[in-house]
DNA sequence: TCTGTCACG
DNA sequence: ACGTACGTGACAGAC
């Protein structure tokens, strides 16, 4: 029996049904993967040493492509490929994708080291970590620490089932093991857009809170108005750049760093910048307050009133270089990530009483900070998804309305909208 | 035990 | 002049 650590919460209590239900995993599923990855790992690694053998003319010559400090020696050492632009490190440069990235045009090793690394870290963490961590009945229990997270989030352990692949293909095969018991469907209810939801919110910025009270699509809106361009004539780039913006600025993201992801000149992104903060002036406001807020008070609260301490902002005294604009960042996003973490968790509590009252055979597996997962039995999916939705929805009344997207599925990979 | 890397929101 | 976009957990290699 897994331990729970109980600590009295005034906030939210605590929530154990999910750990008791614990995920159903597709053992035979996994062993075939298992099996298809560790063939194509051992040839994209011959491949990698064989080539890096034939451009130094050294037949002999082996390393160990999963040491940074091996590749370091064979790709600046040897190979004399270009360090320029790459951070340095304890054992020379960054190896990172985004440096791999850079370097992929000078060697077919970098390209196929790319890909090797995407399908370890694959096979590693979750193919063959997750087997033998199940129980009797192919169940994984994590364990969510209340705790852990300074903005109140909650984290999950042994194993972490807060990040399960979805971003690329080959990652979405491995979600494709989390499934439904048989006459069961996974149901997964998350958030729209929370997050900039509650920077409306606290903004106050019209702009902004009139976009999602029509229901429009944020980062386009964003485009538009800060191009000063008509909705429609937005392009892919803009739409993609305004997201980029929209989340970055949330964490505090500077001018510079925008430069760099949006290719862009350091001056273009400065007046992206400044274009947008004269478009939405309440974003500017609430960025500018809440760091002044966290200086003279000492502490910043969430939309519920958890608390978190910024006492060393106030106590300049107390703070060496460089640290005053790491804590101005995490104080822009703490109360937008800690309120989303309150709205979530008192969903989850009012789901919790509603499920055992009305629809006592649906339970709830997972939490992964905007999203809820359920197992429902296939013919209550319909009202159990009005249900979670409902509860989701109107866990408070912000001046931007909380939306969220319901998706049914047989497994965690595929699964289809619901209307 | 620490560092680098990378999976997620 | 420069770094520096927030919050997590897991794994392999280096020491």
């Amino acid at each position: 029996m897994k331990l729970f650590k109980t600590v009295e919460m005034p906030l939210v209590p605590i929530i154990v049904e999910m750990n008791m239900t614990g995920a159903l995993l597709d053992l035979a599923y996994l062993a075939a993967l298992n099996r298809e990855f560790v063939g194509r790992l051992d040839e994209i690694k011959d491949k990698i040493i064989q080539s890096v053998r034939q451009t130094l003319h050294d037949p002999q010559l082996t390393f160990n492509i999963a040491s940074v400090k091996q590749l370091n020696d064979i790709f600046f050492e040897k190979l004399k490929l270009p360090t320029d632009k790459l951070r340095k490190s304890q054992h020379g440069r960054s190896l990172d994708a985004d440096a791999l990235e850079a370097l992929k045009p000078y060697h077919p090793a970098v390209g196929l080291l790319l890909d090797w690394r995407a399908l370890e870290k694959l096979r590693n963490t979750y193919v063959e970590a997750m087997p033998p961590m199940v129980d009797s009945e192919h169940r994984v229990h994590t364990f969510y620490n209340q705790i852990g997270a300074s903005t109140g989030r909650l984290s999950s352990e042994s194993p972490n089932l807060q990040n399960i692949p979805i971003r690329t293909d080959e990652g979405r095969r491995v979600r494709k093991a989390f499934i439904a018991p048989p006459g069961y469907r996974l149901l997964s209810v998350d958030y729209s857009q929370i997050e900039l939801r509650i920077l409306a919110h606290y903004s106050e910025d019209e702009a902004l809170i009139e976009a999602f009270r029509q229901g429009q699509d944020i980062h386009r809106a964003t485009a538009a108005l800060v191009n000063g361009i008509p909705l429609d004539q937005v392009t892919k780039e803009q739409r993609y750049f305004a997201k980029r913006v929209n989340f970055g600025l949330m964490y505090g993201m500077g001018a510079q760093r925008l430069a760099r992801e949006g290719e862009l000149s350091r001056n273009d992104a400065q007046r992206f910048i400044d274009n947008y903060f004269k478009r939405l002036r309440g974003v500017k406001a609430y960025l500018d307050g809440t760091k002044e807020r966290a200086r003279t008070q000492g502490y910043l609260e969430t939309l519920f009133g958890r608390r978190r301490s910024f006492e060393r902002l106030r106590n300049p005294l107390a703070l060496h270089g460089g640290e005053t604009s790491q804590l101005e960042r995490e104080a822009i996003n703490m109360p937008i990530q800690g309120t989303n973490a309150d709205i979530i968790k008192i969903a989850m509590v009012q789901l919790s009483a509603r499920l055992k009252a009305e629809k006592p055979r649906a339970r709830l597996i997972l939490q992964v900070h905007d999203e809820l997962v359920l197992e429902v039995p296939e013919d209550d999916i319909p009202a159990t998804a009005a249900l979670v939705r409902d509860i989701m929805e109107n866990v408070c009344e912000l001046r931007a309305p909380l939306k969220t997207e319901a998706k049914v599925g047989l497994n965690w990979a595929d699964m289809d909208e619901l209307p």
